[in-house]
Formats: C-alpha cells, structure tokens, sequence
DNA sequence: CTTGACTCCGTACCGTGGTACGGACTGCAC
DNA sequence: GTGCAGTCCGTACCACGGTACGGAGTCAAG
C-alpha cells in the first residue's frame, strides 16, 4: 500500500524544489518512474519517494555528475539483489571519475590563484598578467593541445 | 596595415590548435572578427591577432570561462580605461566555483569511499551511503543550500 | 453547475559549444 | 588547363538539460 503521502504531481515537484516539466523530464528519461494513473480516472499520485529520488537527482547535479551519471548511480541501489562486488565495481569507476573531476579542478584553481596572485591589482590593462596568462597558455596546467573530441 | 603574417582561415586555425569550423564558429558569436575578403576575389586573410584570439579563448575556457564571459573579458581588453581589478575579480569569482566544486566533489567521493568499503565484496547490498549523502548531502552542516524557485 | 486551478500529453523551442554537409568558388601545382 | 586542396556560406545536426505551449481532461470549491 502507498502511503497517504502520495500527492500529485505539482505538489511532488514543489517538495523537491523542481518544476512539474522537470519531474515530466526525468520521467522521459527514465530517472524517476512514472505512477501509472488510477484507472477510474483522475490523476498520477506521487510516492514520497519521488520526491527523495528528484532531490537525489539534483543533489548529484550539483556535485557534477550529468543526468547519465546519475542514472548509473541510482542502478547501483536500485536492485537489492544485485551482487555487492557488481555495485563496489560501479562505485569505483564513479570514484575514479569523482577524482580525475577533482584534480582537473584543482589544475584550473591551482592556475587561477596563480594569475590572480600575479595580479597587481590595479593599473591598465596594458599590463594585466591574468590576460598574459590566458593568452600566453602555459600556467602549469599543461595541455596546450587541442582537445578536440572528448566525446564518448 | 596588415602584417605580412596574414594566413588563410585554414592555417590559421591549424596555427591556433582548433578546427576552420570553429574559428568560423567564434566568428558568428562575435568572439572575433571576421576579415573582410579581398574586393578582387579570393580568400580572406588572418592576421596573427586572430591567432592569439583564439588561443585566449581556449585558454580561458580551460580556466573555465564560458564564451559568454570571455567575450566580456575580450571586451574588456579592448577598453583601455578598463583596470586590472575588473579583470582580477572575474578570475576570483571563477576561483570561487572551482573551489565550490572541488569540495562538493570531495564530499561525494568520500562517501563513494564510504560504500566501496562498506561492501564486503559479495552479498547483496544492504544500505547505501551515497544515497544518504546525495539525498540530505549538505543538512548536517549547515549548508543553506538548496535556495530553489520558490513557486507559488 | 460553473469556474479556476491543476493535470496530462505531445511537441516545439531554448542556450551552450560546437561539428558536419553540400555546392560553388578559388588558387596553386603539375 | 585540369585536378585537387582549400575556402566560402548557409543550413542542419549533435548532446545536454531542461522550459514552454496548447488543448484536452479532471477535481474541488462556491
């Protein structure tokens, strides 16, 4: 039985802070599932759960993972049949995603302090180091090459 | 006066790292400029500025600047009542995302960590951590995030 | 029973950052 | 003088992550 917190639509998708196109977006692209309607008529009720689920969703958002991501990271619980060393071996590729995310950042913040930090601050353009440094490319974050298709 | 290192669009890019395509590209979003083609026929020639145009351009996307925002540093540069302060506070403000990012990455790694240790390495999977770390993420500490639309 | 708010559903559209295509032209070499 | 690489130009397309729209149905209050 469904608990008695099930709500509709519009009121699902204010809980999670997220418009109704959004929650219809997720449901598109399978991230959420959809309630079936009642088949006397009226309209889809909505679990609590989908409310966790779109909060999930943004949350991992927000900690950089795409939509794709994030639908991976939800099978690695979905099933509570699914073989632990199945789900550790998800959570390791993620990890190792996670880390390569953390040090590209850090090579772009280890180069933005160091023009910031070259920076005198005022004075004209003429001789703003931080345009030097975007110009001139080097800034230890190496990669002058062209990065073309990184596409999957 | 044109320089004698004026270049044809396809050396040019070559010269710059990036395909003809996306020079024309930056071209319609006014990021650069296109030369006008010579009044008696052929092909328009780039100067080196264009070069160093694009390779700023590059650069400051790696430093993650949208086009949208390098197009404001560009102009910036192009002001020569600008002071290097504008510029200074657009990198901190970047500096300031990237920061955000890393330590949002690094909560989520850590409890990727949390649920590859936590699994036994066989067996079904009885509790997530990512779950809990993605769903209430930032409750605990006291984050105030999660500002969202507030619809009424 | 009417009104207004909400739902349902498909489809179209938005911005971002490009890539690809096709036909016509040009320029250089052989 | 022909052939091929390169240019020119418009347009279409891609993935991503949504947002908006319009017409129908439904619900709940007055």
């Amino acid at each position: 039985m469904q608990t008695m917190h099930d709500m509709t639509i519009g009121k699902a998708a204010r809980k999670a802070g997220v418009g109704v196109e959004t929650i219809r977006f997720y449901e598109r692209k399978g991230l959420i599932d959809q309630p079936r309607k009642p088949d006397f008529g009226g309209f889809r009720t909505y679990p609590a759960e989908t409310v966790r689920r779109v909060r999930f969703i943004r949350h991992a958002q927000e900690h950089g993972f795409s939509l794709r991501e994030i639908e991976e990271l939800l099978s690695l619980r979905a099933d509570p049949a699914v073989d632990c060393a199945d789900v550790r071996a998800h959570a390791r590729i993620k990890l190792d995603e996670v880390n390569r995310k953390i040090a590209r950042l850090e090579r772009i913040g280890a180069a933005l302090e160091e023009i910031i930090a070259a920076c005198p601050g005022e004075g004209a353009l003429r001789k703003c180091s931080i345009m030097d440094a975007l110009e001139g490319a080097e800034s230890g974050a190496g990669g002058a090459e062209s990065m073309k298709q990184t596409k999957s």
